[in-house]
DNA sequence: GGATTCTGGTATACAATATACCAGAGCTCG
DNA sequence: CGAGCTCTGGTATATTGTATACCAGAATCC
């Protein structure tokens, strides 16, 4: 990709970079930079994972970003911090109220039962996909997603075990392999992964949770469509009625 | 760090975020965003990697870098290359031709002697710096460097050696402490870099040079500031003589 | 109840980058 | 050998991202 030669060093022709007869000239081997660099955008992705981290329901005051402090942390001005919070509020994430702040949205018991029901559907669907276009390999490795808990013991290993379930759910939407579904998950996503990560605590839920999930498994793994759409959705449906019964955080 | 309350919700008066009554109150954590990151310092970084990298010397045919190619392969606009490669063209890695192209820049050999020469000054002044200064453990840091030849098989690994070779030398200036003197060395020292890297395989220089950081190392040790000096000039003029007696492909 | 403080909102300035166009120099072909 | 074409660096202008200053509403404090 370098050319050779300067009229001010013997004014030699310019032969092309690929000219065999000049195979010892040292090449450039050059990286792409990533262009998606932007203060907004880290401070968006910084943010939105501080608060998909937090446990949000835990306290029932308010959260409240504070964009000043927000930019003196993040080491930038105001404005990538508050392009940040406009987008994370588009999302659904935060709300601003004017002149009062910007503050992390909570679901109420009513928006969460929603949520998961329309992931329900996507989840439902997706399974009935994997069972007609999936490798065998492909589901193995959600088989093998949960062979540390073979042995059962899931409650002695609960965080681990959270992120397990959080994977699987999320593999079994990206493996239906279709871009619709994944995009409209994905979204939806980030509020379940929230809720998940707080119920699989409550009511050994764990342990039915991996049952459940053993039993999708093996439909998966006999290709049995119905059953595994049946058996996906009525585990998601599951821990709505959950949030209905014992989510009293929520309201 | 947030506030709690919002007026919407129960108009209750705002406390102070380090308020104890409100321990529980999920907290964000933040970390610094990097805000030297630009397009023109990844490409700056990156094309000063790739030509320090490279064995400029093995061919005589220029190396030309073209700017069209460069923003494409980088995947940004021009502008950025351009003021990168002004910035490399200030630092002396490459020259401008008007209208002609960038090229990289290599030394002749009376340079590389006078550029050679300067380090030893500075060098030599650091040694003694660390004579008179420097902790035990620092200087048993320096043995430890070469604690992989202690077998004497510098030959056998002289791509890692090399490296070693070029760490030792920047760490003799980097543990004087002087910080005019580490300021002076940095850009001599990428220059230096390429001439070690290029010359260590030659004559068997290796298994002198390995010598001679043995004794150098020894003076440290024995903190014998004046035959320090000597010792580490001699070593650093010992490669100008090799240079000008031997290194046709700089002329 | 007025002064002060704190916060979001907005306007303007500046820096980084993208893109289009120009002009010089070299190459190609007839 | 000269005209036309191509390739390249140089420059001007536009756009986007970011910084900063100032404004105004709301809450707090004395």
């Amino acid at each position: 990709m370098s050319q050779n030669d300067t009229k001010s060093q013997g004014a030699s022709p310019r032969r092309k970079a690929s000219d065999p007869a000049n195979d010892d000239t040292p090449r450039l081997v050059i990286q792409p930079i990533d262009t998606s660099f932007s203060f907004k955008n880290k401070a968006y992705a910084a943010l939105k994972n501080v608060i998909i981290s937090m446990d949000i329901y835990r306290s029932r005051s308010d959260i409240r970003l504070d964009e000043r402090q927000l930019a003196q942390d993040f080491g930038v001005s105001r404005t990538p911090v508050r392009e940040a919070m406009a987008q994370l509020e588009r999302e659904g994430f935060v709300r601003s109220v004017p002149r009062r702040g910007v503050y992390v949205v909570r679901k109420t018991k009513e928006e969460v039962i929603q949520l998961i029901t329309a992931w329900a559907a996507l989840e439902s669907m997706a399974a009935r996909l994997i069972t007609q276009t999936s490798t065998n390999e492909d589901i193995a490795s959600l088989r093998r997603m949960f062979a540390t808990f073979e042995g059962g013991e899931v409650r002695a290993h609960l965080d681990e075990y959270s992120d397990v379930n959080i994977e699987f759910h999320q593999a079994i939407i990206r493996m239906s392999g279709n871009q619709v579904l994944i995009h409209l998950a994905e979204n939806l996503f980030t509020h379940m992964r929230m809720i998940r990560r707080k119920t699989i605590g409550e009511k050994n839920r764990a342990d039915k949770s991996i049952r459940d999930h053993m039993n999708i498994i093996e439909s998966l793994e006999a290709r049995d469509t119905a059953r595994a759409e049946v058996l996906v959705r009525d585990h998601a449906l599951g821990l709505a009625d959950h949030v209905a019964r014992y989510a009293d955080y929520l309201d």
